[in-house]
DNA sequence: CAAATATGTGAGCAAGCACTCACATTGGCT
DNA sequence: AGCCAATGTGAGTGCTTGCTCACATATTTG
């Protein structure tokens, strides 16, 4: 633990050491963010991003080695809050609870900041693939999986294509919602809930 | 109809008089199509779509005004293309079949080329809203009541929402399913009937 | 045929972009 | 205080992009 000299930085992206660094990349990441929303990718820059976090550009550069890491740092952050979200569900609620749960929260995290979800997710798409970003994608369905199965839940709930299929619902359904403009929560969690029940039900 | 001089072109978009001209608009949309579908959003540029179209740059802004009026055309081709096949539903079937008849319509419009149609819907999110891409929306969910009213469909199943989340669901469900890659177009339309149905029938 | 119009060309421009680097400042040590 | 690593700076670079324009060729018209 002596370590008289820190190790070479090889890789142009550095971990915050003090605590004024943890606050600029805080900053960056929530400046990209606010960017996004406001201007959508058309104004999507890294000089953007930076003059609105009140960082210089090379500040940017220490922590991010390229503009792709700064939306992959901002997709994880949403996913994690929703990961975080669905596996704090109590285990011992019946089965319809803890789906009517999940899908609250999977609703209410596509709606805090509808458009801010909705380019991340275009984003996603087209970003390749990152390890991070697939396990979170699959701790969160195997949470999901563990719902499907429970004893009140209709036998055959589960498919290798049930949580895919009723995730895409929710994102479809909520997407459009936000694109026009829809702000009545309950009505939409309402009609969300309907269609995922529909689903398995039938 | 003795128009010795034609107008004069106050627009940058001209329309094609003649037949080679009509050909040039029809390659430069088809190359669009294809370097969206390859190149993705990245590659997607005025340059790369003259080229590809065997046209110059100079030819490509003789018919369209800006890179997004290309592709607003492609959108409104891909739109049309399903709502011509919409409205040709026998009017005189049930309205379980139309409904069934309208939903395939749907999923094969997507699936026909998932990648083209998945960056086309997040661009016609990212552009201004148009006249004529609003007007065919309209036409298509006009078609779509009109099949949710029939005598043997839940009563209540039409109601201001009702086609905004099904198109919603059939979006979502099937551009998932490009993601992920999956092939099975029967085994998807039989899921994405299943939540349609679902959705109506509680 | 000639004149007029429609169509086609591509070098090049202005602007914006992601990103680098030589240097300045700050903070944590002893 | 004095040293050094951590952090911050922003003008500048090389590249790409959307798009223009002066001009050439093809087609129609009379």
């Amino acid at each position: 633990m002596n370590r008289k000299t820190s190790a070479p930085q090889l890789s142009p992206r550095k971990r915050p050491a003090q605590r004024r660094a943890a606050e600029t990349v805080d900053a960056i990441l929530e400046a990209a963010a606010h960017i996004l929303e406001r201007d959508g990718l058309a104004g999507y820059s890294t000089n953007a991003i930076a003059e609105r976090a009140g960082a210089s550009i090379g500040s940017l550069y220490q922590y991010f080695p390229n503009k792709d890491a700064i939306t992959r740092a901002l997709i994880l952050r949403e996913m994690t809050a929703l990961r975080d979200e669905i596996v704090s569900i109590d285990h011992s609620l019946s089965g319809q609870t803890r789906l009517e749960l999940l899908v609250s929260a999977a609703i209410a995290n596509q709606l805090r900041r509808p458009v801010l979800a909705r380019l991340l997710d275009v984003e996603e798409a087209r970003l390749p693939p990152d390890e991070n970003v697939d396990r979170l994608g699959q701790e969160t369905a195997e949470f999901f999986r563990q719902i499907l199965v429970s004893q009140d839940m209709p036998v055959g709930a589960d498919s290798p294509h049930t949580a895919g299929d009723l995730m895409a619902i929710i994102r479809g359904m909520v997407d459009a919602a936000g694109r026009r403009g829809e702000v009545d929560f309950e009505n939409l969690t309402h009609r969300v809930m309907r269609a995922v029940n529909g689903y398995l039900a039938l």
